[in-house]
RNA sequence: GGCCCGGUAGUUCAGUUGGUUAGAACGCUAGCCUGUCACGCUAGAGGUCGUGGGUUCGAGCCCCAUCCGGGUCGCCA
């Protein structure tokens, strides 16, 4: 006999697979899913039905219904069905699941549609490559671990638009394309077809909007906003990305601050019952590199930063002495250590720091056999002590030296390796949720490209009210009224308090560079606005996909994304981006060349 | 753009010094089986070894190029 295809009939779903129990014992339900099972015992076949609640046992017997029994026996994995049928107790328990203790005995069956073999089994875990996950997403996507986080993230997004709810924001949607405004990461453009040779941008933020809302007089705005970086990805990163997105008039950094304590102690309590305590530790964008090498520090591991410029002055190791013109020369100790971190492991650890641009890594390990260094035969006994003493080195420690003539360097491999090790000797606690805002950034960062300072957050941020005396003759020592929150060493929001004065964005935008003519091209109608009464205003934005992802443990942007995209920024699925008609180019005037260099 | 890792059956992998007809497990198909739940048992089908060159009597294995995927540096106001 055939298996046909059937319509629903009139049957409607009266519980999800996964919530039925004891107590449901006796009830005549209907459910709908996907078969993830078929076990043929002869006369006796059991299905398993899934849908986004879990799975619930359907249990056939041949002398029972015949007829229906000969249509389970033609059913497969990935057919949908619709069951509808009594609920008695299993003969043979499964404590394993949480529908372990029931099954239904269905008096009607339909299968709605069939399944070819799938190219990968649907199985809760899997080591199925992810790029055969990503380009039958779909599939993927039936998995429960996949589609619990996508569900998650839908939790988390509520408890944002709740929260900022009952706090009074405005929840208001801002174009999606735009002006484009090219500073910072590349746009993506969109060409016009009305307007010949001329091109929106997808927006980075909504940035400017916002602000403007601010001068309209929403006073409280937020939005899931989408975002678009056509800069290359990473495990973190996404070209595509969703900022929850807010700014708040009349407020200084407290305010904005102490508002998005409470968002996330209110998020982490509502979906993982987690209590966070608040307010964060604030750390000054200085100590934050001194100590950790980094502006996004991870604070569940020690493995601190230790500067040992001042013990070498006079120095006669070539390495270190240039370091010191212009650089410095720092350390991070790793406490019995000697053992895990032998000759060959530091040669990789060499390797790594090279990376991020060191020339090398010196180190010293205090073994029970004495004491082996790459560099103390090098120094002065006095300078050998004083860095011992320093660092309060013991047996089993290992001291790892980075020199350099540019802090720059020194930090992003300091910072990088203290991170490397913590994972390598497993020093870092994964239950952990440490939070901290990083405050007092620099206004300005030194572009050696662009040969000029550029905003280090946008040109739009504050300059700290004792600096501006300086934006001009020291812009570098001025600092921003700039917070970045920081989880775990992972950035997941930053904000500021804005410019609301148009003389200081003018002289703002004198001290990126912008002549009167450039500044007006680009944010003209900023500028304009602000002459009609801007409030003080401030904000941030989350990293909506990253905050998931964290809170979730997982490892990867794309776990957290329904339908993500990969390194080279094309999806798997679809296939965008794919060539156009030509058609459609002819219209908009677009000729594609050979790629140039 | 640079560097590192990977690509062999539908899937995950093994494949010795370059040597006969490229294997295993799971999945799939068929048969048997009344309490399975990773059901079990039996049998079977299934391969352009990412692609294109090259070296060789002979290449999954060596060389070159290239494509795809991952990580990372640059980049990401």
């Amino acid at each position: 006999m055939a298996l046909n295809i059937e319509k629903m009939d009139g049957l409607k779903r009266t519980d999800y697979c996964g919530d039925l129990r004891r107590d449901d014992i006796g009830r005549k339900v209907t459910v709908c899913g996907w078969v993830q099972r078929q076990r043929d015992l002869g006369q006796l076949i059991f299905i398993d039905l899934r849908d986004r609640s879990g799975i619930v046992q359907l249990a056939f017997d041949e002398t029972t219904d015949k007829e229906i029994f000969e249509k389970a026996f033609q059913i497969r994995s990935e057919y949908v069905l619709i069951a509808t049928g009594e609920i008695r107790e299993r003969s043979s328990i499964n404590k394993e699941i949480p529908t372990g203790e029931i099954e239904i005995v269905p008096t009607e069956l339909k299968v709605l549609s069939v399944s070819e073999t799938t190219p990968f089994e649907i199985l809760e875990n899997t080591n199925v490559k992810e790029e055969l996950r990503l380009k039958y997403r779909y599939l993927d996507l039936r998995r429960p671990p996949v589609q619990n986080a996508i569900m998650f993230r839908h939790k988390v997004v509520k408890c944002a638009r709740d929260y900022y709810d009952e706090n009074g924001f405005v929840e208001i949607e801002t174009p999606i394309m735009v002006k484009s405004t090219p500073e910072g990461a590349r746009d993506y453009l969109v060409p016009s077809r009305v307007h010949h040779g001329k091109f929106f941008a997808l927006p980075q933020s909504p940035q400017l909007y916002k602000q403007l809302l601010m001068l309209s007089g929403f006073d409280r705005y937020m939005q899931v906003a989408r975002c678009f970086r056509d800069e290359d990805l990473r495990a973190d990163r996404q070209p595509e990305f969703t900022q929850i997105d807010l700014e708040m008039s009349f407020v200084n950094e407290d305010d904005v601050m102490t508002m998005n304590e409470g968002f996330i102690k209110y998020v982490f309590k509502k979906t993982l019952d987690i209590d966070i305590p608040t307010p964060f530790e604030r750390m000054p964008y200085k100590v934050a590199m001194e100590r950790f090498g980094s502006d996004k520090p991870d604070t569940r591991f020690g493995l601190e930063l230790c500067d040992l410029s001042d013990l070498l002055t006079g120095c006669e190791f070539k390495v270190f002495a240039s370091a010191l013109e212009g650089g410095s020369v720092r350390a991070i100790k790793v406490e019995n250590a000697a053992d895990k971190l032998t000759r060959k492991v530091i040669d990789k650890l060499t390797d790594f720091v090279k990376d991020y641009g060191a020339k090398g890594l010196a180190f010293t390990r205090f073994t029970a056999d004495g004491v082996a260094s790459s560099f103390e035969k090098f120094l002065s006994d006095s300078e050998v002590e004083a860095i011992h003493t320093r660092l309060d080195a013991k047996e089993n420690d290992v001291i790892l030296v980075v020199a350099d003539p540019k802090d720059k360097v020194v930090f992003a491999a300091l910072g990088a390796l203290r991170c490397e090790i913590a994972k390598r000797l497993e020093l870092i606690d994964p239950n952990k949720f440490n939070f901290l805002w990083v405050c007092d950034f620099p206004l300005f960062e030194y572009s050696e490209e662009e040969d000029r300072y550029v905003a280090m957050h946008h040109p739009f941020t504050h300059p700290r009210i004792e600096d501006i005396d300086r934006l001009e003759t020291k812009p570098a020592s001025v600092l921003a009224r700039a917070y970045d929150m920081v989880l775990n060493g992972c950035e997941i929001g930053g904000g500021s308090i804005r410019i609301n004065d148009p003389s200081m964005q003018q002289r703002m935008f004198k001290a990126l560079g912008f002549t009167d003519e450039d500044a007006q091209e680009r944010f003209g109608f900023l500028i304009d606005a602000f002459k009609y009464g801007a409030p003080p205003h401030g904000g941030m934005a989350y990293g909506l996909d990253r905050l998931v992802m964290l809170m979730l443990g997982c490892e990867s942007i794309r776990d957290v994304i329904a339908f993500p995209k990969v390194a080279n920024s094309g999806e798997l699925m679809s296939g965008a981006p794919d060539f156009v008609e030509q058609k459609q180019l002819t219209e908009l005037s677009i000729a594609v060349t050979e790629k140039s260099e």
